[in-house]
DNA sequence: GCCGTTTTCGGCCCGACTGTTTTCAGTCG
């Protein structure tokens, strides 16, 4: 039993708890502790013997480490069984449909005995719903279209998630002898913000063909698999317990980089690149590229042996989309992709002042240890008020602190003192000029979930941009405009604009929040509009989200140089700062 | 259900928007 599974019952019990009607700061306390069990580094299965190291956790009192103890050792806990006896667990589906609360699912439950997603669709086609209270044709419409947008999406996973499942399997695949390579491959690999199924490619001296079949029977006897799907010679394909399916390839080290190659895709890339082989007299398939009259091997064991071998240079996964790469990996002209090492700076995070988790001292800390030069904490204002944020009084004295961490860390590390402003619909900017212009950095983050053209909300910042003291990141949107077509088109405007008064636009690097398209960056370095790749960190471990980010710039081609938080630019970007006092 | 204590129970994240009302419950961030 692994942490992210624990916590996933407990989230679930929680939901089930809402939906029964209890008490909500009951309720809080299971998510608590769920969040609390998903972050922990060490695996709480180890310590149910000593429960007291559980109960060292904040957010884990004793009935919870019951609950955890009875998790790990039957698979459930007696609260949940109960509240399953009343309610089917596929109405937590019907949770993460819009509109649908615990209280709706509930109601529904108990009118009409729909528990799951098709049933109220036919329930919601029927009319049945609007005879219940609060339900028009309008929610039944917003509902239908949830439905659809929910059907279209649920079967793919999210990347970070799809990451942390491969590292774990990939850990477990380890441990057998003679395994030296695990590599993800397929659309994982590529940095797609969501995957179908995970591709793993695994090699090393266990996995030549004489003895690959133990390390077959390691792999299909794995205990985190829910269903075996097939078990072949090099092959083992299984579900886990969330339906995630796994197809996991043991390889022979002289044709890994074919195999990588074949695997990581996409179909396109790999369909123009085996035309572009035949043209140059070979084949390529996933064991080797061989020559076609002799069928002698020209490359197999890597994939740069391969593109050299096709004429081409070593085209990076995020760009393996058939979208001009061949092209220009043939004259020359890929671009040199942003990395990881290129990112110096996060000008977007939170500390417990408002909804984070970790002090200043700690992000800066963490953020030092991860090599960065500079972060900005940026905590809310007062309009966003479930996070308790900020009023101009409290900002101030947040700032205050925010520059005696900076002097704390005797040039470690910059630590720049900012705030994000969330601009709701009728909210003005809700902290004073003078607030404002203590701040290195202002985030402003306008909230998308109204009816009204984004230009408005433009003008907004536009404003405060007219503030000579403040340097602003906008989120042009939030992801719920990216789902409504008409809003989707403004973001363009938003961008030309975000340029013309060259003001960079945050790319969210929290795949929870991905709210710029591979399109959108395309068209921002189009118009030569500054990005900002900030992880928006709530918690230390969030700072590593960076790496999601970065594969999102690196699949619409950008460079170090378009992004501001890098080495080119960060010296300019700490240059206009205002100094310090 | 957790936490912190003034140690045995009270406090714990709040405000705006939506769809449906005609005064508000439920959802969302």
């Amino acid at each position: 039993m692994d942490n992210i599974t624990i916590a996933r019952l407990l989230d679930e019990t929680a939901s089930l708890l809402e939906i029964d009607g209890a008490d909500t700061f009951r309720v809080r306390s299971y998510r608590r502790a769920a969040e609390a069990v998903e972050q922990q580094t060490s695996r709480l299965a180890a310590m149910v013997d000593e429960p007291k190291q559980l109960l060292a956790i904040a957010g884990i009192g004793k009935g919870m480490a019951a609950n955890i103890v009875d998790i790990v050792n039957t698979g459930t806990m007696p609260l949940r069984e109960e509240l399953l006896t009343k309610y089917k667990p596929t109405m937590l589906d019907l949770l993460k449909l819009p509109g649908m609360g615990p209280k709706t699912v509930a109601l529904i439950w108990s009118a009409l005995q729909v528990g799951d997603i098709d049933a109220l669709e036919e329930a919601a086609k029927a009319g049945h719903l609007n005879k219940l209270p609060r339900m028009g044709e309008k929610f039944t419409a917003k509902l239908l279209k949830g439905i659809e947008d929910y059907r279209r999406n649920s079967s793919r996973f999210r990347i970070d998630h799809a990451h942390e499942h491969a590292e774990r399997i990939g850990a477990l695949i380890a441990e057998f002898p003679g395994i030296e390579e695990i590599t993800p491959a397929g659309s994982l690999r590529r940095g797609r913000e969501t995957v179908g199924d995970l591709d793993l490619l695994v090699t090393g001296p266990a996995c030549e063909p004489d003895v690959v079949a133990a390390a077959v029977d390691h792999v299909a006897g794995l205990p985190l698999i829910d269903k075996l799907i097939a078990k072949g010679q090099n092959k083992v394909s299984f579900t886990l317990s969330n339906n995630l399916q796994v197809d996991v390839r043991l390889l022979p080290r002289a044709s890994y980089g074919a195999a990588l190659q074949y695997f990581t895709g996409s179909k396109m890339h790999n369909v123009a690149l085996r035309q572009r082989a035949i043209k140059r007299g070979l084949t390529l398939n996933e064991y080797a590229l061989l020559r076609v009259e002799d069928n002698t091997i020209v490359a197999a064991a890597t994939e740069e042996a391969i593109y050299r071998a096709l004429d081409l240079d070593y085209i990076p996964p995020e760009l393996r989309e058939n979208g001009g790469e061949l092209e220009a990996a043939a004259t020359h002209a890929l671009p040199e992709l942003i990395t990881l090492t290129d990112i110096r700076g996060d000008l977007h995070m939170h500390t417990t002042e408002t909804d984070g988790s970790n002090t200043i001292r700690e992000m800066a800390e963490a953020a030092a240890d991860r090599g960065l030069k500079y972060i900005a904490i940026t905590d809310h204002s007062k309009n966003l008020a479930m996070t308790n944020g900020m009023d101009d009084k409290r900002a101030l004295a947040h700032v205050k602190r925010i520059r005696e961490v900076d002097a704390e860390m005797k040039g470690r590390i910059r630590v720049l003192a900012g705030v994000e402003v969330d601009i709701l619909a009728e909210g003005e900017l809700d902290l004073a000029d003078e607030t404002l212009a203590e701040m290195d950095i202002v985030v402003a983050s306008v909230h998308s979930r109204f009816d009204q053209p984004i230009e408005e909300m433009t003008d907004r910042i536009l404003r405060a941009i007219e503030n000579p003291y403040v340097r602003i990141l906008g989120h042009p949107t939030g992801r719920k405009v990216l789902k409504r077509d008409p809003y989707a088109l403004h973001i363009d405007t938003v961008l030309k604009r975000a340029s013309e008064l060259g003001v960079a636009v945050e790319h969210n690097a929290n795949p929870a929040r991905s709210d710029l398209t591979d399109l959108h960056l395309r068209l921002a370095k189009q118009h030569g509009c500054r990005i900002a790749v900030n992880t928006d960190a709530h918690s230390i471990a969030e700072l590593d989200q960076i790496r999601y980010g970065i594969t999102q710039l690196r699949r619409a081609w950008l460079t170090a140089g378009d992004v501001l938080n890098t080495q080119p630019t960060a010296e300019a970007l700490l240059g206009k700062m205002r100094p310090r006092r």
